[in-house]
Parts: C-alpha cells; sequence; structure tokens
DNA sequence: GGCCTGTACGACAACGTTGTCAAGGTCTCA
DNA sequence: TGAGACCTTGACAACGTTGTCGTACAGGCC
C-alpha cells in the first residue's frame, strides 16, 4: 500500500521504443516506392494527377512502412494554417451539464476529422486565459468556451490570431462573435407560471451568485412571471449568494425557518435543485412544498416525488456550437435553444 | 424558429480578422530589438548566455507584437520531439465515472503546462483507432486510455512511436504498458459479502456483458463472496447481457417475477443500480429487496432508501494515470486502487 | 603586444510537409 | 510530321522554430 492506499506492483522494464528506427515520413516511403517524395504527398492527400498504377504502389509502401503524416510539419506548411483542431474551454467537464456539451461537441468534430483540446476553468479567469493562450500556441482553427466573468482580451486575440470563436452558455459583453445559449429567462419565467398556476404566491427562489449570466437571467425569468402575476417580489424570499452545494442547504433551512416560509421554491441550477430537495426530505416537507429546478438530472423521477425541471438540451448547444465553429463563417450569429417543462410530481403540489 | 426550434440570430457581418498582418514570429520579434532572431529563441525559451540589456530589450519588442511562440514549428523541431500534448480516450465522456476521470487527467496536466485531447469511444474498437492514429499524427506525448476489448495493434503502435500509453480501468492483454486499475473484484466480493451478512443468501447479479472486463471481474468478485461462503451459484439469479439503461429493467422485473425470486441485488454499474433503484420503486419492493451497487452516483443517498454502493475513486484514477504518464519512464507497473463501501440503507435490509 | 579563455551573439542547416513551377512524355489534329 | 495541349512527375523553396558551430570582442596573463 502507497500513495492513496494505492496498489503499485512494478510489472517489468520499459524496453526502448521497440525499433530504434526513428517514425517514416514521405521520404522513407518515396524511396520504397521509386518515386519523389512529392508524388507521395500527392498520394496520401489524395490530390488528382497521379497515375493509378504509381498510387497502388505508394498506397503500397506507405502501409509497409505505416505511415502516418506528421500533423506538426502539416500546420507549419498549409497556407490556411488550418491544423484541424478545436480548444473547448468549459466551467468543469465533470458537471453533467457541460459534459453533455462536450459530447456533442465531439461528435460533430468527430465526423469531421477534427481533435478536440478540452479543459475546465472552474470560473477562474486566469486559468481560462492560460488555456486560451495554450491553445492560441498551438493554432486551433476554432475556440468554443464557456467564459468567465470579466477580462475577455485574451479570447478577442484568439480570434484576431484567426481562430473562430464561439461562446457557449453565456455570452461576453463587447465581443462580436457566435454564441450559443438556452433561453434561461423564458425557461425561469415558464417554470414560476407553472408555480403560480399551481395556486402558489409565495414562491422562494435559490440560485447562484448574480456575477454570473445564467443566474442572472434566470433570476430575471423568476421577477417577470411573479410580475405578470401581480405577485410583489419579496427579497426575503430571495437567496442568489455562496457556493453552489453547501450553502444551498442553508438557504433552504433558513427560508422555511421563516415565520411565513414559501409554499413553492424554484432553484436556479441543479446542483442547487438536487440538495434543496434533500433539504426538504429532512424535514419531511418534501410533498407539502413545491419545487421546480433550472436543469435536468439524472434520478429527479426516482425522488418521490419526481423532481420537476426546466431542462435544457445541453448535447444540442454542444452540436450546435461545434457546428458554428466548424462552419462557413459568413457573420455572427446568436443561437437561442429553448428549454422543456418536465413534470413529474414536485412542481403541481398545490398551495 | 429553425433547426431543433433553435432561434438563430444574424448579429452582425464576421470581419476579417481586424489586423491583416500575420500572427508575429521570431524574426519580427527580432527586428524590431535590433537582434538576430536566434537571439530571441533564447531569451524567449530562457536558455543563459544572453547580457540583461538585450534580453529586456527582446523581452520589451515580444510584448509590444503580442508574441506568441508557434507550437507545430517547436514540434517539428525540437531533438525529443514533445509537444507538452496528451490524447485521452475513454468510454464516453458523458459518463459521471469517465468525467471525473476526465478532470483527474486534466488537473494534472494543467498543473504542468500540458494540453489535453478528449474524446470517446462508445466501446467501438474502430473509433479507438482512429482517434488512437489522429493522436498519433499530431504526436502526442501520451496516451491515456480505456481500451476497448480486441485488437490493440494501435495502441502498441502508438507505444512504438514513442509515446507513453497509460491505459485505465481496464487492461489490455500483452501489452506491456502502466496500468490504472479499481480493485473490481475485491470491491464486488466486498458488497456481496455485505448483503451475506444481512441474511441474504438469494442474490441476484444484474452487470454489463462480460465482454467488458471490469464486468467479468466485478462477476468474479461475485462468484468469490457466494463461494466463500458455501453459497452454490445459481445462474437462474444472474443476468449479464444487453445494453446498459433499457435492458436492466427487464432484468429486474424479470428476476422479481421467478417463482423463488432474490431477496438481494448486486448491480454492476451506476446505471444499472439506478435502473434497478427504479424498478424496484415501482413495484414498491425499495423496502423489502436489498440492493448493493458497484459505483457512487450523485443523489444515491437522497432516494428512499438511500442506495449502499461500492464506490470507485476516478478522480484518484485520472491523477494517477496522468502523473504516470508524465512522468519518468523507469518501468511500468500496474496500480490498484481500492474501492469503499458506503451504507445508505438499501444495502442493510434483512432478509 | 601576443596569446589564450570565456562570453555574447549571429549564420545556417534541419525538422517534414505543402505550394509553385518547370520538365518530360503522350496524345490530338492540322 | 510538327505544333500545341494535356497529363504525370520531380526539383526546390518555404513555413517558424531549435541545434550546432563559428566569430567578434573583452579581459587576463606572461
Amino acid at each position: 500500500m502507497g500513495f492513496w492506499g494505492v496498489t503499485t506492483t512494478v510489472m517489468g522494464t520499459l524496453s526502448a521504443p521497440s525499433t530504434a528506427s526513428r517514425r517514416p515520413t514521405l521520404r522513407d516511403v518515396a524511396a520504397r516506392a521509386g518515386v519523389s517524395f512529392k508524388t507521395v504527398s500527392r498520394v496520401v492527400n489524395g490530390e488528382p494527377g497521379v497515375s493509378p498504377g504509381v498510387v497502388a504502389r505508394v498506397r503500397e509502401a506507405a502501409d509497409a512502412l505505416g505511415y502516418r503524416p506528421n500533423a506538426a510539419a502539416t500546420a507549419l506548411r498549409r497556407a490556411d494554417g488550418r491544423t484541424a483542431t478545436i480548444g473547448v474551454l468549459l466551467e468543469d467537464a465533470g458537471n453533467p451539464f457541460f459534459a453533455a456539451l462536450l459530447r456533442g461537441i465531439e461528435e460533430v468534430a468527430r465526423s469531421r476529422g477534427i481533435a478536440v483540446f478540452a479543459s475546465s476553468t472552474d470560473l477562474d479567469p486566469g486559468r481560462e486565459r492560460d488555456m486560451t493562450r495554450a491553445y492560441i500556441a498551438r493554432q486551433v482553427d476554432a475556440l468554443i468556451a464557456a467564459p468567465t466573468e470579466g477580462d475577455f482580451a485574451h479570447l478577442a486575440q484568439a480570434a484576431d490570431e484567426g481562430a473562430r470563436v464561439v461562446l457557449v452558455d453565456r455570452p461576453a459583453t463587447g465581443l462580436d462573435v457566435d454564441v450559443v445559449l438556452t433561453d434561461n429567462r423564458a425557461g425561469s419565467r415558464r417554470g414560476v407560471e407553472h408555480l403560480i398556476a399551481h395556486g402558489h404566491r409565495r414562491i422562494g427562489f435559490v440560485g447562484r451568485d448574480p456575477s454570473i449570466y445564467t443566474s442572472r437571467e434566470r433570476f430575471a425569468g423568476y421577477v417577470e412571471a411573479l410580475d405578470a402575476a401581480g405577485i410583489p417580489l419579496d427579497m426575503a424570499l430571495v437567496r442568489r449568494e455562496g457556493a453552489t452545494r453547501s450553502s444551498a442547504a442553508d438557504h433552504i433551512d433558513n427560508l422555511m425557518s421563516l415565520a411565513e416560509p414559501p409554499t413553492a421554491l424554484f432553484t436556479g441550477q441543479d446542483l442547487i435543485t438536487m440538495t434543496a430537495a434533500g433539504a426538504l426530505q429532512r424535514r419531511r416537507l418534501q410533498d407539502r412544498v413545491a419545487i421546480v429546478g433550472f436543469d435536468d438530472f439524472e434520478l429527479a423521477d426516482l425522488l418521490q416525488p419526481g423532481v420537476t425541471v426546466i431542462a435544457q438540451d445541453p448535447h444540442a448547444i454542444g452540436r450546435l456550437a461545434a457546428e458554428r465553429a466548424l462552419g462557413e463563417a459568413a457573420s455572427t450569429t446568436t443561437s437561442v435553444v429553448p428549454t422543456r417543462l418536465i413534470e413529474r410530481g414536485s412542481g403541481e403540489i398545490r398551495a
């Protein structure tokens, strides 16, 4: 037992690369096929103007030697500077929302032979800047980012360097690039209206920090819905600060301890929703206090009652963003992906 | 409304890269600083033998022009062929287990200035082969893969090309490379022993297809536990085929409809466990049939009863794999990461 | 002053590929 | 049969960087 209780067994000595010979190049293939290396280049790239017999000979030689083109040399030489590589900057690849988004990007990229760099920023602008620079150095063709707040100079620089920049999940003010967003405000409004339709007038809101764009939009939707129904906004029922996880439970406990507690809750993110559902369960209130959450999550239907949510479509966002990033760049667009209300029980509890 | 009900708004015409000038090179910086380009190269790489005054002048010129080294040219020229890039091949970046594993890799990579290519194979060997080739072409320094079954020739080739290969989650027979594994067999045995300790003797097993390594190991642990307790293996209680999700529910329904149904279930993967918990709920059996699942999952503690699991530590696996991939290559090792039993109620229901 | 040593810098080749252009051969048609 | 067009192939420069080597100059010593 060593590090972290991990057992490590030494298996064998690492041999030098089995064939000490370096990796074959165009010249090696050319020598074997008895042609010039430029002809091999043509065959490898499927360019026209090579006789069938020569193509066959070159193919054979390339296969025999296990030739693979050197991407660095290609990137260096190509006139258009394309590297068939894109960079992705997400908040957290471990979060189900971003994980699904990444999968959407990946699918489109793979179908076009594009490799994907991925990294998580954890909302740290410094990390975002460093990773953007690392991707610029590697000449990515496009950069898909869920931007942090603050300074977008590095994203602008990426665009200047010729990378196609596409923002997902949130826009960046003052940057004229493609954006793919969820309709946060309309979704949130829809969810709160759903609660109002079930007779609720004291509806608590628990969301993330207002410094986050999606958090602001979702709160705006909440305000709009109340306003449209003529219900005055009561800031005593609103909680918008602190870290996602630990503080959310405190917020719920706190709201439920009010002299006049809310009869329903609207939660602004999946992790908050889960925590809130847990907190209501602990207080045995899950069948009396209604809850609608933003973001769908695995198992929402297995809780009792099932959790009603406003579902986003992260997979579609990812696909759309990748198609934008890899498609023709005629003009910059903003795409808004709609949400879906999924009724499962918790949102249909009447006041 | 267009594609998928998505609203797309055209925002503006995409301008040509703001400064039509190409990106600055060593030569541009050299011209501005009044030195040779080789001197700039020395300054940029922090090599000794440059006088302080010249260093300052070069730094200033580089900053003024916004110089960033061209990674392709560096990779092409460097003697050791390092690109500060690694490739990661997972089964599915959208699955929480692999997402956490990827985050672990990412953290270690970022701390060392390494960029990470990520992609999902969905257990398709063809996809694994294609992506491996794409990464070889891009000269990754290391390849971290959760290998599919079958042909490992392409992984061997990656190793031949000088890439450090590290396997995670499952080994590949006949490949002498580093491996980082969960102790599947011991974990599974522990889980089944836990059920036996609570008086169960008819314990159902629902797992993934035996073609998957982890599935075989977990079943082996199940068999070992029964064997040690002197309980005969009853294949009528074992279900090991079909797709993860849809078929699992059928398997549970099927097991529970037996003349002598099992009093407890051991499930071999998170998705199966969730489905099984749902199926038991639908049959109102959640408080009568015990269940222990392999893999922890979000919300396992919010279900009623909470779901007892054998938890892996994917984050640790990722970190360990990345450290192996980026560290010194003295010998090949196999690291085994232990599991943890988390009691939450479902596994403590007595027979 | 001549010689040696060490330091600071520059010239140039090379990495493996793509783009440009030219050379040689075959074919067509007057 | 000769001119022109087309097709196939090769020679060579160039991409931006790092590695090797050479050169200029300052300082120390006899």
